[in-house]
DNA sequence: ATAGGGTTAG
């Protein structure tokens, strides 16, 4: 910290010392130097010591300025505005609101700016009401032309669920401005019209980044990859969130191979990724199972000093779980210092995926018992592991507790647990009732688990509908014949497997062979039941007899070849330079 | 004042 010039007064030393602080404690010693002067009442100083407190990058610095702020005798409109405006940075809409009232008990004159922030507190807190007052003050103290205060009401509305009436607020403000736009924009894409969001933006008198990141992000989430990278393409500047919206977009419609390829794009156009790219990347190789990948990330994300936050780890640990590196997995989870819903489910979803169903239940507890509400993606991975391990009751009991404990109603993937769960245990009918019973239309899944738990348990007419359901869903899929004729036979019902084989035959099913896929040493290879196009095959099928795994069955069908996984060209030059 | 990320049955 610098010394204080002899000479001069001491309001201007601490005026000058307040513009180089970069930490609390370089604030805390220049209120120390104010409080020896005497100073603490100089209003503007005040003010100012608190700006400077409220944009400081330190968790500690808003409840040290926030505290100070209450301690001030007569606060101005202006200072609770910035008070008000810290409160809001902090993500806590209802503080900033609280603080808005109280400045009007005070009688604290309230300027368009103190309720352009009030109406952003009322959005925030998805709260109507408050909205509306505002909106009412805010005619009443003459602001119905404030390009501020009329923004922040269109996001108001459109928050609080009137987006009609944003819009009609948005075609009545007598000069809207490109931030106006892109609001208004933004939130035809939160609330899914993203045909409106299409129609405004092709209309803007101008467009900048946002709106075109805006565009780009909208039509990804909406499902339209196409007319997402359409935008991508012609937008002329491309900054990391255009990229990462895009790569975000193929992650999350499961199409990794897109989303590392077109990473792979944004390193050749020089554009730098950043934890949120990182985020997306994780989630495609973890869809991949690349293993190699997923640690090529992991070692970019270490070695440019990425910071790391619970999206990050909950990416990253998933990345492990999904490639079968369980331990990893583990480590990233432990590590985590702050650990929300998604971390806690992707955990646990991982262990059950692993059968590590003792250790995925004892997670939950643990999660409950430190107050973290589950959702429905949690009780996926709970009743998955309950089904990987067997545990009907304690299934049951979780699938009653979701409704009974927690107010979350089951979908269909729980129902598909639940039905799995059943099945497998041999309690085809309670399953079968489940089926009937649920306020959800059965999708092929649940008739399928309940085929397949058929065949095992070996029940013929059960299975019998179940594979009529099957087959009016879905005619097309050769498994459902494959499994219900593998039910006949066991049965010894040589007619009906004959029968099946014919429906298949008269409706031009064949059989497609599937495939599967590793991952060794950075490369993904494909491939097929009875495969031998690998160079050592014999070697790999040894290995198989002996671990008694080979089915015995003959080569079908074609080869797939092996996949390349390893081609960043640059990727690890990149992060050893930038490291 | 406005833009991007993580979990989800078989």
């Amino acid at each position: 910290m610098r010394i204080p010039r002899a000479g001069s007064s001491p309001e201007q030393e601490a005026m000058l010392l307040l513009h180089q602080c970069n930490t609390l404690d370089h604030l805390r010693q220049v209120q120390a130097l104010i409080l020896k002067s005497s100073l603490h009442r100089h209003p503007f100083l005040l003010a100012k010591f608190l700006r400077r407190c409220f944009s400081l990058p330190s968790p500690e610095a808003l409840p040290y300025g926030l505290s100070l702020f209450h301690h001030h005798p007569n606060p101005d409109g202006f200072l609770c505005n910035t008070a008000i405006a810290a409160h809001l940075r902090a993500g806590r809409p209802a503080e900033s609101l609280r603080l808005f009232r109280h400045m009007q008990r005070l009688a604290i004159t309230v300027d368009s700016f103190g309720v352009s922030l009030a109406v952003q507190g009322g959005a925030g807190c998805r709260d109507a009401r408050a909205g509306c007052v505002l909106h009412g003050q805010a005619a009443k103290r003459g602001f119905s032309a404030d390009v501020f205060v009329q923004t922040a009401l269109v996001e108001m509305y459109a928050k609080t669920g009137g987006i009609s009436m944003a819009r009609q607020l948005f075609d009545e403000m007598p000069r809207r401005d490109l931030v106006a736009h892109n609001v208004m924009l933004g939130e035809y894409v939160s609330c899914g019209e993203i045909a409106a969001a299409r129609k405004l933006f092709e209309e803007m008198p101008s467009r900048d980044l946002v709106s075109w990141n805006t565009m780009i992000h909208g039509l990804a989430v909406s499902g339209d990859l196409a007319g997402a990278r359409e935008i991508f393409e012609r937008s002329r500047e491309r900054d990391v969130i255009s990229w990462s919206s895009m790569i975000s977009g193929y992650a999350r419609r499961r199409l990794p191979g897109e989303a590392l390829e077109l990473f792979r794009e944004m390193q050749v156009a020089g554009v730098s990724p950043d934890k949120v790219t990182m985020a997306s990347l994780l989630s495609a190789a973890g869809d991949l199972g690349a293993l190699a990948t997923g640690r090529m990330i992991h070692d970019y994300v270490n070695k440019n000093r990425m910071e790391m936050d619970v999206k990050l780890d909950t990416s990253l640990l998933d990345m492990y779980a999904k490639c079968g590196d369980i331990e990893s997995s583990l480590v990233v989870f432990e590590r985590m210092n702050e650990r929300d819903v998604f971390a806690w489910s992707a955990m646990i979803a991982g262990l059950a995926n692993h059968g590590r169903a003792e250790y995925a239940l004892e997670l939950f507890s643990e999660m409950l018992s430190q107050g973290v509400e589950p959702n429905g993606s949690t009780f996926v991975g709970v009743l998955s592991a309950c089904n990987h391990a067997g545990l009907v009751s304690r299934g049951r009991a979780y699938f009653n507790s979701m409704a009974g404990v927690h107010g979350i109603a089951p979908t269909i993937e729980h129902y598909g647990c639940l039905v799995d769960l059943l099945g497998r245990a041999g309690h085809l009918h309670e399953a079968r009732e489940v089926i009937m019973a649920m306020p959800v239309e059965p999708d092929a899944v649940l008739w399928r688990a309940l085929l397949g738990a058929c065949r095992v348990h070996k029940n013929l007419e059960l299975a019998r509908e179940a594979a009529i359901e099957l087959v009016k869903m879905e005619p097309w899929v050769e498994g459902h014949y494959v499994l219900f004729s593998n039910v006949l036979a066991q049965a010894s019902r040589w007619d009906g497997v004959a029968g099946v084989r014919r429906t298949m035959k008269e409706s031009g099913i064949k059989k497609v062979p599937g495939s599967s896929s590793v991952e060794v040493d950075g490369v993904v290879y494909a491939f097929i039941a009875g495969d031998r196009s690998h160079p050592r095959s014999e070697e790999i099928y040894a290995m198989l007899d002996e671990m008694n795994w080979s089915t015995g069955k003959k080569l079908t069908g074609d080869v797939a070849g092996a996949v390349e996984d390893d081609d960043f060209s640059g990727w690890s030059n990149e992060s050893e330079l930038a490291s």
